[in-house]
DNA sequence: GTCTATATTTCGATAGAC
DNA sequence: GTCTATCGAAATATAGAC
């Protein structure tokens, strides 16, 4: 199956945005990777059908055959997206060991995804509010879903005496927003996914209270 | 001079949006108010000229008598935010006393602001790129001038033994992206600014390894 | 300075041939 | 499944009366 195939290639993280190698036909899939371009570049209301399938090297009309509307394109985009990010905390949050580790162990995993994947991730994180009301419902559960993982990671972690907070639900949140913010500002260029990734789980160590290695 | 009294007012911080009270004329004032809201809640593509005129009580060609396009009203809006940005930083930067009081001060005044103003201060932080080409330069200048204040700052501390960081450009970053993600997160209930100020600077003191308090 | 009316462009989405 | 051609709606911005 080439699904398969593909996603092994993913799990390995290959070409910057290669998140969609599982999706088919063919044409789906060039579609999808250059509405994840065009949205991240200009957003999603200044993205135009005909910027998207020009890009994906299609007729404006082709789009229609594989996705209803623009918007179920960003609701494609948005919705793999955040499966992702759940998917990332939880395995981080429910790993075996110390707290510090499962903290940093998620911080380094979801700070090397935006980084990495920071197309994808911009259009995720930013655009929203462009998604209707019924999908937009969906993606807010999927981002509590999120919010409660590292809040019960850092809750835990203050309970068994491994980290010093003062209020955890904040501090959760506070990590996670500068997770996100990765998304907004990253660039290829001065440091590897790898190495941001790192550097910020150090930092979020330091913001949980939790001695220093 | 009524612009003076209105500054008056705005320092001491008033209703949610009173960044504008020295606008004039009255409809000018009106307009920007209208077009702060509207680009918060949908983005700067996904408002409509009719849409900030109606939220202003006129017609849509009155727009264009107070400004020559809707870029330029998101221009005005960015410029105004970013030159608050910088004199806030600059401010606390450059006051007397040990760099963690100025670290602290610096943090817990741009969380606020961000927080009090947070429809303002989303459209200043997250419409950038909807900037015309000569617009958004301008700005990208005053962001880095941000930027230098935050890393002089952190790197000052550092050297002064009063910070422990291993990398003060990357952490002065990370600083900066915190509080400025509070713009996208931020909604007035659960905790005041002023509590949310206070809360962020403890946590920057974390992240640059300053000693506790 | 503000309005009504509208010019002009461009968009999302569809029809129908192949 | 993809194309060319196009519809109908909606956008920015302007013209001209008041």
């Amino acid at each position: 199956m080439a699904q398969a195939a593909r996603a092994g290639a993913q799990a390995r993280g290959g070409s910057p945005d290669d998140s969609w190698g599982g999706v088919s036909p063919d044409a789906a899939r060039r579609l999808l990777v250059a509405a994840v371009e065009a949205f991240a570049e200009r957003g999603f209301h200044a993205t135009t059908t005909r910027d998207i399938a020009g890009r994906a090297g299609m007729s404006p009309a082709a789009l229609y055959i594989h996705y209803r509307t623009k918007e179920e394109l960003l609701y494609h985009i948005s919705r793999v997206g955040h499966d992702r990010s759940v998917r990332l905390l939880s395995e981080a949050a429910e790993a075996a060991g110390p707290y510090r580790e499962r903290l940093a162990g998620a911080v380094r995993t979801f700070v090397r995804w935006h980084a990495e994947h920071h197309t994808t991730a911009r259009v995720v994180q930013y655009e929203l509010s462009a998604l209707g009301e019924e999908h937009y419902a969906e993606i807010v559960g999927l981002r509590r879903r999120s919010e409660k993982v590292m809040r019960d990671l850092v809750a835990a972690g203050a309970e068994a005496g491994e980290f010093a907070v003062d209020d955890p639900r904040a501090t959760a949140l506070a990590v996670l927003s500068l997770c996100i913010d990765v998304a907004r500002w990253y660039s290829p260029g001065r440091r590897t996914p790898e190495e941001i990734g790192a550097f910020y789980a150090d930092l979020a160590l330091r913001m949980v209270g939790a001695a220093p290695r």
